[in-house]
DNA sequence: TCATCTGTACTATTGACAATAATACAGATG
DNA sequence: CATCTGTATTATTGTCAATAGTACAGATGA
């Protein structure tokens, strides 16, 4: 289901929950569909149960997911978790930038990594 | 000297390094401008030295500064210092765009977040 | 010369946290 | 009724940040 190549410099938990919300947020995992089961997600993984059901704990915490005892975990529906992921990505976003211009960096040099990544028209 | 306010969720020593860096960049601390000793640094933020001695070692591998033993730290001079830390500056500004852009964040939603960090103005 | 300050080095301990291991329970599903 | 589900618990391991304490060698100035 995920194919995650794990960054031994982040922890795992964190990379599956950011997995998820990135696959949320572009529609790949759509509003109410069910997610892997906790045991079985670790395995394709090759990790221990418990660090992916911490993932998912925190995505419910986020209202990202919803989970049903006995039934499964589901994406929460009407868009909510996309928009809280996008909602979020812009949060961390800023907090980059304002640290990029608290050590001078030039408003010029940060456009230009923006055409760099989103490509330099506006609207694509 | 450094005025910082510790921010639990963060390495104390990381905290340092980002400051010191912010401080080069802007140009408080000039080229060649010593460095408060390890030990006074320690003092003034009531932290071990080992701590800043840490904070000290990294910023020196990142080429900021340069220390001489029984003489004390310096910043490096030419320029190359303040050069380093915009250039470390952008590439994790550029990281974190990666990141936001891979959830699906439009770049105007990215543009306007710019505006209200840089001011709507290019050039300032 | 000598006390002091400098960067540097080392060991040890504490606490927090990530990850693992191994169970266990209750509800649903077929 | 066996099985799968999410959930919970306890314990252990390893890593890392931070602290504590100590030590050394070079410089600096009185």
């Amino acid at each position: 289901m995920f194919d995650i190549k794990l960054d031994p410099n982040m922890s795992i938990h964190e990379q599956i929950c950011g997995e998820v919300a990135r696959l949320i947020s572009l529609g790949i995992l759509a509003p109410d569909e069910k997610l892997p089961a906790v045991r079985e997600t670790a395995k394709a993984l090759g990790v221990n149960p418990n660090t992916v059901q911490k993932a998912y704990a925190a995505l419910e915490k986020s209202g990202l997911i919803y989970s049903l005892p006995a039934k499964g975990s589901y994406v929460s529906p009407g868009g909510k978790a996309a928009e809280a992921v996008k909602r979020e990505a812009a949060a961390e976003l800023r907090t980059a930038m304002e640290k990029a211009a608290a050590t001078g960096l030039e408003r010029d040099a940060a456009e230009a990594l923006m055409d760099d990544i989103w490509g330099k028209r506006g609207k694509e």
